[in-house]
DNA sequence: ATAGATGCAAAAATTTTGCAAGGTG
DNA sequence: CACCTTGCAAAATTTTTGCATCTAT
């Protein structure tokens, strides 16, 4: 099988995993469409289109399976639907946030972030790591609101 | 029906709605456990130990009214769950965020923002709230890593 | 009295699992 | 060739909905 990112490769390969089609495809689709957040079913869709052999627990598990490894994360907007994008340790993704509408699920990327901001949060990580002895992998920030268009409609 | 907080109260006069037994009850669970995150089973075990009449359609309402109030804010951890704990809006609970274990799914509650932190974050609100006219509400902010035991436990 | 709210049970929707068959290294 | 992965379909979970009944105001 075709292999994609070549690191990955390796680590898959480190850990006694395999580079199946079924995973370069997935992976495919995430590192062509960096900072767009996919949900399992929009996976599957796009997946299935490529090579409708995929099914859905593939998809479960390749997904799961790539956020245990770092590749990819699990976010979740409000609306039940668990969605997933790219680590932003994977092929210069910038770090970013979201805004999300809570009337009409819309989010908004946001990476205006100033330097500023990005050290109070290096050094929250280090106060937090040592005095809950966790290891930190990354954050989550959201800003929740109502957007333009929802906020003129009432 | 007996009241809980009378702002709740007016307000859901205000539009329309009602204070039932069982939103008294939902309510309760909430300001009598603050800083606890409980997901819609759990609320409705314990509301129905309270009144096993109410069922789990009306937990689920319920919970999404009080979300839409702003009363209550939905939270996920990563585990399929929703979670919902009452905003800090509401009766003096202390602004905090959330350090979550992505092994073992526990979640440590943090609290120790510093003043220069909260400045920081409503400086970015605000600059946020005009950039892309969202009415920014609230913000979710959670640090995923390894806890304590999941990491000697490798 | 009257609209809003509830409870039940059925339906939807999402995610997980078991197992034989297939593909990768 | 060994054994990791997959696909399928069935099962498990979580959440939503319809409708007759109940109940705050």
């Amino acid at each position: 099988m075709r292999r994609g990112n070549p690191w990955i490769c390796k680590r898959m390969r480190e850990e006694g995993m395999r580079m199946t089609q079924a995973r370069a495809i997935i992976l495919n689709i995430f590192a062509g469409n960096q900072g767009e957040h996919f949900s399992a079913q929009e996976i599957f869709f796009i997946a299935h289109r490529i090579n409708p052999g995929i099914g859905f627990a593939t998809v479960y598990r390749t997904l799961d399976l790539l956020a245990q490894m770092g590749i990819i994360q699990k976010l979740e907007f409000g609306d039940g639907l668990t969605r997933y994008e790219m680590t932003e340790a994977m092929e210069n993704v910038p770090h970013h946030h979201h805004l999300v509408c809570t009337e009409c699920g819309k989010v908004i990327d946001y990476t205006e972030f100033t330097d500023e901001e990005k050290e109070l949060f290096a050094k929250v990580e280090k106060e937090l790591s040592e005095k809950y002895k966790f290891k930190i992998k990354n954050h989550i920030i959201q800003f929740c609101g109502i957007c333009n268009n929802c906020g003129e409609r009432r």
